[in-house]
DNA sequence: TTATAGATAAGATACTGTCTCATCTAATGG
DNA sequence: CCATTAGATGAGACAGTATCTTATCTATAA
């Protein structure tokens, strides 16, 4: 499968273990990312979560999604400047396909780190980024 | 060596053949990305410029990085949000290591790309991007 | 029910980047 | 060497993303 991530309930459980208060604006956003494997930003949430909630704040958005983030509820990706952010994929490490139009995520179970951390001695090496972007079949 | 990539001549030359003219602030734009093996962002360069050239415009930073990237002068990549700009590399296909302190870059010479066109013949692969952060030797 | 730590709205603010428009200048040819 | 002009620049307005401050509100637990 291609969907071994983070859920509602596991993301609810975090907060709560963390002394965060479960409001139903969280739950929604929570939700909002849990029902698809894509990468969002910060203003596709806010149209998300404006028509239920009226006058909602900016800054409640960005708040969270980077609460969120700082639990390990999301992860994000920088795609043309801006922040994207989906579930965060909870099992072994890879990377993923994005597709330019609908940000679907596809996994991509090959890092080629392993092979290239030799090359790197001299180097402290602490992260890296994998991305291959395109079209999915569906928006291709 | 690491370092078969745009030089100044060339970059003047490709100015000239595209009917643009050359004048002193893009020499000495071009020399601040010649000189080094490094990503510099749009700020770096306006710090440079300011002390020979009072009163620079911040858009004549931003129109020529990206008429220098237009013409493959230039190569980018997006850090923290933010655009960085290098001397671009035009020998064969590879990836960089880039300091996350000074954006002193190394090459990469694999690509996994080949091992993964095959997993997504459904989808139209376009691009993809392949970094490696850390810190260089100098930095770490 | 009350106390309170945490959550939110509102608006100011910061930062990166773009646009318009008037002025200026490098390059060309007479 | 001068005139012409396409291209370059400066100035400041503007746009988009994101953050900060402060007063108010509320979920939670005692
Ligand atoms: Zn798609
Ligand atoms: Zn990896
Ligand atoms: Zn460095
Ligand atoms: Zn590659």
């Amino acid at each position: 499968m291609d969907t071994n991530k983070m859920n509602t309930k596991q993301a609810l459980n975090l907060l709560k273990q963390n002394g965060y208060k479960y409001t139903g604006k969280r739950e929604d956003m929570i939700h909002f990312f849990d029902k698809e494997n894509r990468y969002r930003t910060a203003k596709d949430l806010l149209h998300h979560m404006e028509p239920n909630y009226k006058g909602i704040s900016v800054d409640t958005i960005y708040r969270n999604l980077h609460l969120f983030h700082s639990l390990g509820i999301l992860e994000s990706t920088d795609l043309n400047g801006e922040k994207h952010f989906r579930m965060k994929c909870d099992h072994h490490h890879h990377h993923h396909f994005i597709c330019k139009n609908c940000g679907e995520t596809k996994e991509i179970h090959h890092c080629p780190m392993d092979k290239i951390v030799q090359e790197l001695d001299s180097y402290e090496v602490e992260d890296h980024k994998f991305e291959i972007y395109g079209f999915c079949p569906a928006c291709k």
